[in-house]
DNA sequence: TCTGGGGTCCTAGGACCC
DNA sequence: TCTGGGGTCCTAGGACCC
């Protein structure tokens, strides 16, 4: 008879998490359906088509940096026929699920990070294959059916995967691919790595570690973590950690519930009356709200915000928000709208040019949890859940089906999208036809 | 003329309480 | 009325992410 052996704690498999990460994915998502355009420099614009969001590799080969406003590349683009896309956010959301169906198919568990990448935890996975094959395998299947590339990091803490992801990236050499499970491997590729491309060091911080004679990521990682502590945060320390292989960040299974629901937008041009700007907020807080029971949440607290342009410092600037906060939470669109449109008329002064305004909603609550006083006279809106719902189930299949009145007011405020691509897997007359 | 939008987390400092 | 320590709660602002 054979003897089984205890599993010890060297048994134990170690920790191992990737990092799948969409390559320029805007862009990608725009030449899949116009392979005409595959080896064009090409560009996705922000909103009103400020700068450039996303960039094909022969886009930043031209020198185009993420950013970038797009009228001071203008030359470029004319010189280098650039082809420049508006965003398109229905288009980028549906490829971005189907990466992430295919991606949740095959491992253990994901942790959808952002709309262009994804944590996987391979604990285990590991022990029973090698990592740089499972790796090209998550890759190509991803390319084969979604059409999208991307590149894999794997390392033993979520810092260490994002740096994998980097290098896999930055040199064609390793295949997109990167295994960092090897200390001697996470020293090298880290020795050769700016600070700054770390996960959690920015501009800002980049800049305070240059100045104490830390500028790669090596040098961070054997960084005193005392003194990092004390000149800096919890923060740093704990990526400092992270980047010697001690896992400080745990995989979210579950989507945490969201704090706070921001809808605002720039204005295609400056506009400076109230009826314009009402109109803007009526737009902003109808969405926050139908998010809002997205969420399943009702909210306490409502924020109007508007503002002058900051970058024009020849027009008189004005900048004001106001919060109000409710007796009692609400997900009503009606008692939401209502609120802002008063908000709104409170904090706006005639004679600026407004080119932004927003609302935020906060303080949420499960809907029905909420204790009212003794003495509260809040009367609900009559019917409420049951007008939201149908609200809802009708803009679903088409937003705009059913609106409000004060939605349709001045539209001099619309956003600019001259070069919007159709919505070519979200939209029936926009599915291209095949011959 | 033209410079995105939507999030989270942490810290410092003030108010207030015992 | 003053003093000091220690705690909590809230808010504004700063930093980061994609």
């Amino acid at each position: 008879m054979g003897c089984v052996k205890p599993i010890t704690a060297a048994q134990k498999p170690a920790r191992c998490f990737a990092l799948i990460d969409c390559n320029n994915f805007y862009a990608s998502c725009e030449r899949l359906f116009r392979p005409d355009l595959k080896f064009k420099p090409l560009i996705v614009a922000s909103n009103n088509d400020g700068c450039a969001v996303a960039r094909s590799a022969e886009a930043k080969a031209l020198g185009i940096k993420m950013g970038a406003p797009i009228f001071k590349i203008q030359d470029l683009i004319r010189q280098h026929d650039v082809q420049v896309f508006s965003s398109n956010y229905a288009l980028y959301a549906d490829i971005s699920n189907r990466v992430m169906t295919t991606l949740e198919s095959m491992v253990p568990q994901l942790e959808v990070y952002s709309i262009d990448e994804a944590f996987a935890d391979l604990t285990g996975v590991a022990s029973a294959v090698s990592l740089t094959d499972f790796g090209h395998e998550l890759r190509d299947k991803v390319e084969r059916w979604v059409g999208i590339r991307t590149c894999v990091g794997m390392a033993p803490t979520k810092t260490l995967a994002k740096l994998a992801n980097y290098g896999a990236k930055k040199y064609p050499k390793t295949g997109g691919v990167v295994d960092l499970t090897s200390q001697a491997r996470q020293r090298k590729l880290m020795a050769i790595t700016p600070v700054d491309e770390v996960w959690g060091v920015g501009r800002k911080l980049s800049k305070r570690l240059n100045t104490m004679g830390i500028e790669t990521a090596l040098q961070l990682a054997d960084a005193d973590l005392k003194t990092i502590r004390k000149a800096f945060s919890v923060v740093l320390e704990r990526t400092a950690r992270e980047l010697r292989g001690e896992s400080c960040l745990s995989m979210q299974d579950v989507t945490p519930t969201k704090q706070q629901i921001v809808v605002s937008r720039s204005f295609g041009s400056p506009v400076e009356g109230l009826d314009s700007i009402q109109s803007a907020v009526a737009t902003f807080i109808v969405r926050a709200a139908e998010k809002l029971r997205y969420e399943g949440q009702s909210a306490k607290q409502a924020t109007v915000f508007m503002r002058t342009n900051p970058f024009n410092t020849s027009d008189a600037q004005y900048s004001n928000s106001v919060t109000y906060e409710l007796p009692v939470p609400t997900q009503d669109t009606r008692e939401l709208l209502t609120l802002a449109q008063a908000l709104c008329a409170r904090i706006y002064r005639p004679g600026f040019r407004y080119t932004k305004a927003g609302v935020m909603l906060s303080d949420f609550y499960q809907p029905g949890v909420f204790q009212t006083s003794l003495f509260d006279v809040h009367e609900p809106k009559p019917k409420s859940k049951a007008l939201m719902a149908v609200l809802d189930n009708l803009n679903k299949t088409k937003t705009g089906t059913l609106y409000f009145a004060s939605q349709h007011g001045k539209t001099d405020w619309h956003m600019k999208r001259e070069r919007l691509s159709p919505a070519y897997t979200t939209r029936w007359s926009d599915i291209p036809k095949a011959r």
